[in-house]
DNA sequence: TATCAATATTTGATTACGCAATTAATACTG
DNA sequence: CAGTATTAATTGCGTAATCAAATATTGATA
């Protein structure tokens, strides 16, 4: 059981901070802009993405950071905004697809600009290039690990 | 306006997974050990490393990741377990106290062992010097930037 | 020094999300 | 091929966090 140093503890603080800072900027910059928030965002990128701008409500959650019933919810909540419609198939009739709507395109497309600009600003151009290949393939690496690990309690 | 490029938005995407999937991870290993949440820890924390045990409402604020509403929650919630205590002051009638109990003091105590193998097993320990050392110090660098810049609107 | 602005915290209303249980359909097994 | 297990998604319920407005107190100013 190895104790964490200070310098160590110093760097999980800062991360989880920057974490809060950016997101929070980013959400606010959203807003004010009315645009979608940054959860949209995600659910919308993937859509657009997919095959003919469909995926099953599994997959969807795979691509977000929600377990499945925050997936279920937030599709709901896209629905009734008219962002995204859902369709049953039956190939196997226990899925759900959502599709994007071409509302739901025009509404990412236009958050795009801002969110871009967000991340731009207040995470990947405060670090420079060595920094930047640095951090990537270090969390890319820990991702992978993780899932490798518990993909039994994955909402990943 | 400078478009991202690839490798920088899967920098980012590495960014914002990796953090849910640390998070989670250690809020699971807390509950399955009948722990207190991060966000109680993170307050008892800074009341124990202040002088008395004592903070204002507003420097926890700042030491957190909440809004002043979500503190006053927070704390009230505490405060209900017995781990902290509300006290007024004759100095400032406008402030309030928070003041860590022995129980608060014990409830963290009794929660580091398993936020410390988190922090270490999730994340600091699958990074090595070189990388631990480049992170933190560009983390440490973004958030003085931020806190620079809006202040106004910092709940940081 | 009465008034207006600023600061510190709290409250009301709303929203989002998680867990555990549920429903429904498909896959496996003896 | 009947019965059980597994998979996919949803729902009930509870918790926690936000924003905007309210409250209370202190500071500034004319």
């Amino acid at each position: 059981m190895k104790r964490l140093r200070e310098e160590e503890l110093a760097l999980w603080r800062s991360f989880v901070r920057l974490h809060a800072s950016v997101i929070r900027r980013i959400e606010q910059d959203l807003a004010d802009d009315r645009l979608i928030p940054l959860t949209w965002y995600d659910v919308l990128v993937a859509l657009y993405q997919a095959p003919d701008h469909r995926l099953r409500m599994g997959v969807l959650k795979e691509r977000t950071v929600l377990t499945a019933s925050g997936i279920t919810r937030l599709v709901e909540r896209l629905e009734q905004q008219g962002l995204v419609r859902r369709e049953r198939t039956e190939e196997d009739r226990r899925s759900t697809y959502a599709v994007l709507t071409r509302d739901g395109k025009r509404a990412f497309l236009q958050a795009w600009p801002t969110y871009e600009k967000g991340i731009a600003d207040y995470f990947v151009n405060m670090l420079n290039a060595e920094e930047q290949r640095i951090i990537r393939s270090a969390f890319e690496r820990m991702l992978a690990a993780h899932d490798a690990k518990g993909t039994a309690s994955e909402p990943l």
